[in-house]
DNA sequence: CTGAAAGCGCTAACAA
DNA sequence: TTGTTAGCGCTTTCAG
């Protein structure tokens, strides 16, 4: 399809030249080992432990001989073995974050950038190290479930944006550390979760906009097997009371085009719609757009909220009203969860829920 | 700002409770220690170095025996220790998808989900893992630096959205072998990277929209300091030869809102706009949402097109004509690369230029 | 085909 | 404060 165009100083279809040797790695005179703790030892004239010591903070050992170890290191360009480290120490110093997605949605949902964001901080602070993983189908959830517990991580932060018992199974039986971003359908006693209050969140944003129009008011949902899919529906439903209307559901999938295809259907069983709940920003934008290709304006003919206050939100005209989640708090608690598992304490799976807020824009 | 809202089964505030032991690791009577390949071993009847073999693909193994191995395996629920494993192996198994670039921005550029699906899936055909990490500012750089060196990672692979020299520099005297995804400003030559052509497609989408526009084309840019936004722009200022208006340039970041921002102030120098190049299509979202807040029509008064066919161009309203990069062939290339270099071939820097392709919509 | 043994590079406990 | 010494759990020769 798109094929190489050029290349500079480059022979890219011979298999780009010059073998030189492939194992020169502990062959004979040391062509360029790689330093290694004794070596620094050596040179320095002090004991293994000595270095190791300083380079683990440098406590308990005279200056000037941290000093002379520090002068080693930087002369060999040691820098210790990480394998190495984490065998002796029987922890990685990293943390994965885990999410369930395809990676087109994923990197579409900047809640998860968020996410990705303030554990990066936050671990930061402790000297460890985050590492964002995907998993889109079942080969890869295996193929990471193999990574997860297989010791390259200390614990993990999962992202679930839907049902994922067999990952959750599998690491329910290993000795890993975790804790789920979102509530974990069917595995809510389980297992630690922090989640917001979807429901709750539904519940105020369509409350809004009940109160601001009358007459028929539809939904497009997310996807029923998901606990976020399913509690702004019911949230919806408390919200409008007598008003709900069962003929003015749609189910979507989280995507641009759901939302669309959603409110065409909606339209044409029901011209009269005159308020539109769609349960992701990103839903919503299709849901405008079609909106606006059958001639309705948006929000004098029909008003709509979407939820998550997503990038799509202002990018879609009008901005839409919509909820915003405690992205970050989530996260930090999250973590923190994480923390008390790592340390070794047992305790029981522990649960969290956080409040989302309303954003009021004009597209109601 | 956000609070916790309610709490089920669980009690967030006391630090959630009961320790048992912070340290049952190897205490006495082995209290679920986690096994090793020894008690595999042992329970199997047979030499450490069988039970290896047979994890590593059980080649020259007595089918019989390999039985016994691998239901001693299941009974113990025994999985290797990827640290140990690691040490002994010398690589890791897992390479770095490195995303220099402020996670709010990241999550909204589709490019970047399908070069990590790209890179996830071609790394587990050979049993490899990605890992995904991104540095936003200097210190994340940082700490970046020393993860990728320390050994955590066999290489990686470099999307530098901006100048990164400090990294670049960091890593280029480091033995970690690696490739740049896009062309690193200032290490043309020394480094390996694979790019698109960015004044190649910029001149292919301007020529195109020049041909279906008469009167004053203006462009917004991308950063000046990186090498797409300059290349962009060159291309825009080659296909339009003598129409080019040097003041028609407004320079932008890559954000929706500096899209906006820079058809505010090119309207305003020039009221007379018929079409707009912007490098970027979620610049292009801003762009066009300030074209009709101004009372033009897109495109019956002013044309635009956009760059990357990323999914804010489907979500405007008209839908974006622009250039669609080749992601996924470029992904590819870079990993061939990376492979030789992690082979131990000393090579040349390699250099790689790939086209990208014009997706005609609605907004010319 | 299989077992034994020698590391891989580092940390941490223990003496000194 | 320091050096020494066991491991950490696995892979990989090397004999057999």
């Amino acid at each position: 399809m798109q094929q190489i165009n050029g290349l500079l100083e480059a022979f890219p279809t011979m298999r780009y030249g010059v073998l030189v040797g492939t194992s020169d790695r502990k062959s004979a005179a040391s062509p360029r080992r790689r330093p290694t703790i004794d070596d620094v030892a050596r040179l320095a004239g002090v004991g293994r432990g000595t270095v190791s010591r300083v380079i683990n903070g440098g406590r308990n050992v005279r200056p000037a001989v941290r000093e002379a170890v520090n002068e080693a290191i930087d002369t060999l360009g040691y820098s210790v073995n990480q394998s190495a480290r984490n065998l002796a120490r029987g922890s990685t110093g990293s943390v994965a974050f885990v999410i369930s997605e395809r990676e087109e949605r994923l990197f579409e949902d900047p809640n998860f950038g968020l996410f990705a964001r303030t554990f990066s901080r936050e671990l930061r602070r402790s000297g460890r190290h985050l590492l964002i993983t995907t998993a889109g189908d079942e080969e890869e959830e295996n193929s990471l479930g193999d990574y997860l517990t297989v010791g390259h991580v200390d614990g993990a932060l999962l992202a679930l944006t839907r049902d994922q018992e067999p990952l959750l199974q599998r690491l329910q039986t290993s000795r890993l550390p975790f804790v789920v971003l979102g509530k974990p359908l069917g595995f809510e006693r389980a297992l630690s979760w922090v989640a917001i209050d979807d429901e709750k969140a539904a519940f105020t944003v369509v409350s809004y906009l009940a109160g601001k129009v009358d007459g028929a008011i539809g939904t497009v949902t997310g996807p029923l097997q998901t606990s976020s899919g399913l509690e702004r529906l019911e949230g919806c439903r408390r919200a409008l009371g007598d008003r709900f209307r069962p003929d003015l559901v749609e189910t979507g999938d989280w995507s641009l085009r759901s939302g669309r295809h959603g409110v065409e259907m909606l339209l044409r069983r029901a011209p009269e719609l005159r308020g539109l709940f769609v349960a992701s920003d990103l839903m919503a934008a299709g849901a405008v757009a079609a909106l606006r290709a059958a001639g309705r304006r948006v929000p004098e003919d029909v008003a709509v909220v979407g939820f998550d206050d997503s990038a799509a939100a202002t990018m879609v005209e009008p901005a839409l009203t919509t909820m915003r989640n405690p992205i970050e708090q989530s996260a930090l608690e999250g973590l923190r969860i994480l923390d008390d598992q790592i340390a070794g304490r047992v305790l029981p799976p522990v649960h969290l829920v956080l409040n989302s807020e309303l954003v009021e824009r004009s597209s109601v």
